[in-house]
DNA sequence: TATGAATGAGAGTTCATTCAT
DNA sequence: CATGAATGAACTCTCATTCAT
């Protein structure tokens, strides 16, 4: 039934992502999943290998369920809605996702930022290519900076949640809650798209300076 | 001049904010200050109050900096756009701290959180104070949600800069490319701000669901 | 053919011989051999036992090679010649053999040294024996004294090779060294033999004490 | 009076001497020294540079005391007699020495090796150029197979004292033993001398090949 | 015979913290 | 203010060994 490989997996993710991984033992993993320390080792070599491990699963995950979303007839209009709301599904499921990328995000630990880099790798390239009808080719309307925004939009919701819970005065993770964040993001697409069909007009009067 | 206190806590800035702060040890930080690794504890009395004193020190800048920027005069629209500024030129010039942020938030540390909580409540206040203008009162376009959504799109690129470096064919932290960031996001303000002008128009035709 | 016990016994006898017993495990071992962990278990036991049985097996091998050199026709002189060959031959057939015997000696590792005491003891027995011909009863010349100098001198080269290799220029395992060692060897002997014809004149003047 | 770090390092010697370095843990160490585990880390990094801490300080001692013994006044017959005593000496004070040097040459660990190699060294080369006077320069009789032959004759003695202890109806460390041992090493010095101011005649009548 | 999974004990090492000076 | 020495707790990891299959 439950092998204990897969209760360690089950209880690393759980508590690498709730938690972080420098703050999380084998030892509380192992207990987690009801088995003996040693038996991490025996499967997954290193404390690392086992945090990679789950990191190229949840990588993998990711990549499906965009894909899946982006590959399904409509306009573009249509697809990107339809990616929109594959993101958000895919936060909701895999609360734990977006804080491990952030650990390592923040903390550059050497050992995890490749496997974080060729894991967005695909995504990036394909929101470059996706984004490509409706993005200017270069400048502050690229692909680039679209694919920035939108997606620190959405992940700034769920990444934060737990802190900003106590000051909004309701948990950003109940259900009508994300229900609205997904209604405003959905808004934040159609502006977008329709302001890429007018021209750029860049904004003046700004009197700050770089670094 | 440089006092044993000033060393330790620029230290201790530089060192958390690129590394985190479970990566880094007291002796770590003592070594990079050129002190006794027991006058860390004489100043600060532990390695947590330590991080506190850099947590509080920047909540502190950061505070001062945007409410400069937004009493100086002028309508709302100018005012948001020079609180875009300062929200970026703080950024520029203390790279560390948004990786601070994320490390807390991603890792939960329950004694930092509530630090966390109290230097964004002001912030998050005044946000949804300077907003209600122009956003609605609830729902999907509501200060909440534009306040996220910004505050996402800026923090996005610098915590996520080092990761994205190689993706990107350039430093995400190079003046040019910050310059671009800075652009997109006074033009992504205007959309918004145009955009709520005109009454909210619900995306149809989304077939998905909340988990 | 090659059954899972005799590979084992390689496997051991070799990583035994170059690295040490506490420095080898019983995973090396069975990854040397080729087969699984438990089966070392399923046939000697423990890995204690499975280094006896490699013990032992080298002291009957030497115990027959040094037997059948001295009991072949001759005189005592041609018969001690012909054992210093056989037991440089041993060494050389058997280059892990010396190792393991200085580690227990050095060591003094308490399950394995009955082992070796057991396995010397004939040879001691039989050194005695042998030399009572030409060795005094008692005292400086006795064959305590004599067989403890040859076996020094024959085993110190062996043992030593490894770690004097890159002072000498040469390695003291090359054929033509080898013979060298094995030419000097016998001139030892026989000035030894010559000396012990002589009356025993004791070494004056020294003024050196014990401890 | 007695220092955490010498209370260290002399625990390490007795332990490290009598049982080994792989059969002795830290823990072992800091129980007979008195002190907190964690201690020898902080005074010497690492069990390994414990280790070599403790054969650097041999050796320098142990070269002292052999330099001392040759430069003193004399010709080279008194000389070399006088080393003799002088390495005699040396074992029975340090008895612990010869065991450490033989768990290195007979386990090779690599770390250690090295550290062997440059102490014995200026060893080496001193006795090549020491017995320059009396040895052949090259073939069985030259400086290497003496001085290989005198080390293995006086070493083994002591390192193979505890094993053949019941083996012989004495200890081998007794002083009278020990006494009786210095007096066979200077017959044979004697005797070895002797002989080599006559010419070199081979043995013949050998049937033994090398492997 | 042979194996993959599992375990208890203990290894070396790091760390935040304390304290006498 | 500042330090070197010292410590208890916890960490990652390895090991010999067992057992169901």
């Amino acid at each position: 039934m439950s092998s204990g490989r897969d209760n360690i997996l089950l209880a690393a993710e759980e508590l690498f992502g709730a938690n972080g991984f420098d703050r999380i033992s084998v030892r509380d993993i192992s207990e987690a999943a009801g088995v003996n320390k040693a038996l991490i080792f025996y499967h997954f070599g290193s404390k690392d290998e086992l945090f990679k491990t789950v990191l190229l699963k949840y990588f993998n995950d990711h990549h499906i369920a965009l894909e899946a979303a982006w590959s399904a007839s409509g306009d573009i209009y249509e697809r990107l809605h339809r990616v929109i709301d594959a993101y958000i599904d895919f936060m909701v499921e895999h609360h734990a996702w977006p804080r491990l990328v952030q650990q390592i995000s923040s903390t550059q630990h050497k050992d995890f930022v490749p496997i974080v880099q060729e894991g967005l790798l695909p995504l990036v390239r394909w929101a470059e290519a996706s984004l490509s009808e409706v993005a200017d080719e270069t400048g502050p309307r690229s692909a680039y900076h679209l694919f920035e925004t939108v997606a620190g939009a959405v992940l700034h919701h769920f990444t934060h949640a737990p802190v900003l819970a106590p000051i909004w005065d309701q948990t950003p993770l109940a259900p009508h809650v994300i229900a609205e964040r997904r209604a405003h993001l959905h808004w934040l697409v159609d502006v977008i798209l329709d302001a890429l069909d007018k021209p750029y007009e860049p904004y003046e009067k700004s009197d700050s300076q770089d670094s």
